[in-house]
DNA sequence: CGAGTTTGACCCGCGC
DNA sequence: GCGCGGGTCAAACTCG
């Protein structure tokens, strides 16, 4: 944890990534194929998702008809696996229990399954642990959470976002020195996770990513709906509740504000000055070329403002 | 003492 | 099938 001092000073470093060190040192493809793969960044991608994305994570952003054909790179999660509906997907509270019906259910049929394996054997507990556990990795693993990526510039790894986050494992990533850490919502019955980890191309970037959807308001944000009018964008409050980008909040707020007004958050720049949440069918052809520039993976990075900051690396690239 | 962090071990998916 | 790397767990530890 850091103090206030602490974040402030690493918030006077904060500077959204376009026009900085990446695309001078490296481009994203460059950057993304270190440790942090595209799919990374939104690996909801299949078609079935991509509605499900566009109805859901997406239409939390206020975003819908631009996500499906955007993110359909990269994606390695079985179509079959994934939630059902919208409804069963990225528009639920990411709890364990609402995050996927199909999966919720299956695995507390398949826990009592185990449970009443193991309890023949009481000295197993520990297998019985772990048996538990692979049941659930293995209906959990299926589902993913729409994962939203973005990068700041920051000395700081952990940004203060106004939710509170609690550790729970740190890998070293490949071809990196710095380790990749992971942080999961203290809150109960929100699973929204985050990694935190740095470009190794460029030190000062961190890489945050988030993954699923907050089921409770922030508690340092006591009124995170504001936050989505304070932006002045067409992203939801629920969106920015969801993923918790390190915006204004009560206790820094001033500091964010200032960032927001003078760089804007993220969040706020690139998806109202791109129409986000209007459906509107510019951006999709917009993006729909950023992508396909991108992932003919040939050109630099150059400055788009600030949608480099929110919108994956692969979308980034231009000709 | 509770909440959060550290860290080694484990599991799983994927690529070869 | 095997090895690697990512992601998670959980015991031990630290801190306030």
């Amino acid at each position: 944890m850091h103090t206030f001092m602490e974040r402030k000073e690493a918030l006077k470093m904060e500077d959204y990534v376009m026009g900085n060190s990446i695309n001078s040192n490296s481009s994203f493809c460059d950057y993304t194929g270190n440790g942090f793969p595209l799919q990374s960044v939104f690996d909801s991608c299949s078609e079935e998702d991509n509605n499900k994305f566009s109805l859901g994570f997406m239409e939390l952003l206020g975003v819908q008809d631009f996500t499906c054909p955007l993110f359909d790179v990269a994606q390695q999660v079985p179509v079959s696996t994934k939630m059902e509906s919208p409804e069963q997907g990225f528009n639920l509270p990411a709890t364990p229990n609402s995050s996927s019906v199909s999966s919720a259910s299956s695995e507390a049929v398949n826990d009592e399954h185990v449970k009443v394996e193991d309890d023949q054997d009481e000295e197993d507990d520990q297998q019985k642990n772990k048996k538990q556990l692979k049941v659930k990795k293995t209906n959990q693993k299926r589902q993913r959470e729409p994962r939203f990526a973005f990068m700041t510039k920051s000395e700081v790894d952990h940004l203060e976002d106004g939710y509170r986050w609690r550790k729970y494992g740190q890998k070293a990533v490949k071809n990196s020195p710095f380790p990749r850490s992971y942080y999961r919502c203290t809150s109960t019955s929100c699973n929204v996770k985050k990694r935190v980890e740095r470009s190794f191309t460029d030190p000062s970037i961190v890489v945050t990513t988030y993954e699923g959807q907050h089921t409770h308001p922030s508690p340092l944000m006591p009124r995170p709906n504001l936050v989505g009018s304070t932006i002045n964008s067409g992203i939801s409050a629920g969106a920015a509740a969801a993923f918790s980008v390190p915006m204004q909040r009560n206790t820094q707020s001033h500091y964010y504000y200032q960032q927001q007004q003078q760089h804007q958050h993220p969040f706020a720049n690139s998806l109202s000055s791109s129409n986000f949440g209007h459906n509107g069918p510019s951006i999709d052809s917009s993006f729909l070329h950023e992508r396909r520039l991108c992932t003919s993976g040939q050109s630099l990075l150059k400055d788009h403002g600030l949608l480099q900051d929110i919108i994956p690396s692969h979308m980034l690239k231009e000709e």
